[in-house]
DNA sequence: TGTTAGCACTCATTCAGGTAGAGTGCTAAT
DNA sequence: ATTAGCACTCTACCTGAATGAGTGCTAACA
């Protein structure tokens, strides 16, 4: 427990220590090598001897900020130390915006190739690892049902949900089936089915519609349960991009830990709770230090993910991956950037 | 050029140069180490001394089909070596047929999605990554075209490909549309597009639909646009699974040789030569020894691919990358038999 | 009282030297 | 044709010494 020389214990950081693990910060960032107080003292403008240096950081290792990793080796920050620079040191705001190239625009058609793209970019950019999730509505409604008969018997079901989401399915009849039909059975569909949620579709009226389509009773529950199908299925939401790029990093290079990081960019696999929005409503920018994201594989990584509009109500997330000793600022930057641009795109597209 | 100690070219492979030879690649497989003439002597039935077996292997050696990585080490074999293997001793086959999980059948429903199971699964059952590809259909032409009306001013186009492959755009009109136009566009669509590929919905075409529509012809100008954009749209084709596993492997996972093979999986690229059949029609099991594969990050890796059949004329890939001492009786085993799991998943739902 | 110089100490890294062991090629004997 | 034996080569591994970056502590200083 951090205690001075004289047992006093010290519990608020004052301006020189904060600058001293300001300069510890930076230069370990630059160089990913523990930093001791020689290399403090001479390259920051405080005019303090190391000596003097080191019983500062002597009293910021008791306070937590930062750790020795062997006896006799320089120090690297916590944890907790980062997050104190986060908190603090990067309210001034780097001025000079990282311009992204336009790219984005001119490839924007659907949702799934902008948010990819993103992705891409973003990894070219950073140098970093970066995630992208789609905004999942959460109580899909249906707003538009259509059947039609490709063939004599193979009817197509094109399903149209909340945020225009598009779902197709086939059914193959056992025996033709009468076209002049179509339109009515449309009609009963769409105004049994709309405005409805996948809860509401239940066994309660699939039964009754079933009685209400007489000969066509067996058809209907076909259909109906392919529209439950459809309207169920969750596809993917989470696109990665640049994983390889941690690869970069020396410190999470090593065998076990890149195993474990890459594998679960490739199954994207428990980083669910960090990129959606369900258990969390916060928006704007989000800094992760070590285990503060809660993914075992990440525990040596810093995470900063970024809540993107779509529309009122519908949000999804960019988060990029990189090293505890990440450029938060540029990072930051260039986030921020991207949620402009992308709030540009979807404003044209509505 | 291969010559033994009589400086007489030796041009045929023997009975007991083969079995030497297969005797150094199975224990090169088992260990990854390089294997020397002791091992060989002593772990064989061929009851012959070392300093035999080192006459013989210099002899291999000259013939090209092992390789000495140092002076003082043992033996690898080459490619021409792994070649030879898989060409003669795979005839006779492992009976040991692998039995894979009935669990495809299960979650078969899309293609998609049964192909990134296959991926998935096989990538568990062998350890080595995995590329699956779907089949392009190459002239896709159009089948079907659905125009519906979902709101006021917001058009469905919904557009069926060869294949049953369903595409839909939306198309945002400045002006109210009326409902009662919608069949005979639609008639109109379908009778002249029918049948027709992309490189038939031509400049001509548009032009000559655009006059016969009168009042509609800037909406229709737009609807044509869009089934053009549809049509033509490439989507993922390439479904990729365990490549981590590569890191499993001391020989590729040296940093430089990790990063390249990790990123061509990650994006797919470089690698579509080897899964699609634009111009190779062979059909069956193939083995790509190291450079043989064409793709410079797998020239240290050896690749098996295994052609699938979804029905007539339609046909996929599925790949195997791994080590080139990859266990390939393992895997032509497993191929062969997902192959027939395949066979019965598309016949079931045809 | 805060700051600094000096010193003893620790520990990771590097490098040279040395050894063990696996393997080879060649030669002479069987 | 096969083999035993030997000299040789090269890698892997260990050791010990030197280096240097870094620390903590103490005593002196302003």
């Amino acid at each position: 427990m951090s205690a001075n020389n004289k047992g006093v214990m010290i519990v608020e950081i004052d301006e020189r220590k904060l600058k001293i693990l300001q300069a510890i910060i930076s230069n370990y960032m630059a160089t990913g090598e523990p930093v001791g107080s020689r290399t403090i003292s001479k390259y920051t403008d405080l005019n303090l001897s190391s000596a003097t240096i080191r019983n500062e950081m002597s009293d910021l290792e008791d306070m937590g900020y930062i750790i020795q990793p062997h006896t006799s080796a320089g120090r690297i920050p916590s944890d907790k130390g980062y997050r104190l620079y986060v908190d603090t040191m990067l309210q001034k705001k780097d001025r000079e915006v990282d311009e992204m190239k336009e790219l984005l625009v001119n490839k924007a058609d659907r949702l799934e190739n902008v948010l990819k793209q993103v992705a891409k970019l973003l990894a070219e950019n950073t140098n970093y690892a970066t995630m992208v999730s789609k905004p999942r509505y959460v109580h899909k409604k249906v707003k538009f049902i259509q059947l039609t008969l490709v063939s004599d018997t193979q009817m197509l079901v094109v399903v149209v949900i909340d945020g225009n989401i598009v779902k197709n399915r086939f059914i193959n009849l056992s025996e033709p089936f009468d076209k002049e039909e179509l339109p009515q059975m449309n009609f009963l569909l769409n105004t049994a089915l709309n405005g409805l949620d996948l809860t509401e579709i239940n066994m309660a009226l699939i039964h009754k519609m079933k009685e209400q389509a007489g000969q066509y009773s067996e058809i209907i529950g076909m259909i109906l349960d392919e529209i439950a199908a459809a309207v169920s299925e969750e596809d993917d939401y989470l696109y990665t991009s640049g994983a390889t790029n941690i690869l970069k990093y020396p410190e999470l290079s090593d065998k076990e830990m890149a195993t474990k990081l890459l594998t679960t960019f490739e199954e994207k696999a428990g980083i669910g709770n960090l990129m959606n929005l369900d258990n969390n409503e916060e928006h704007g920018i989000q800094v992760y230090i070590g285990e503060e994201s809660n993914v075992e594989a990440m525990k040596d990584c810093s995470v900063v993910t970024a809540t993107y509009k779509i529309e009122e109500g519908v949000y999804g997330k960019i988060g990029i991956v990189g090293p505890k000793r990440m450029d938060y600022q540029k990072v930051v930057n260039t986030l921020e950037n991207t949620m402009k641009q992308l709030d540009d795109i979807f404003k044209n597209k509505n």
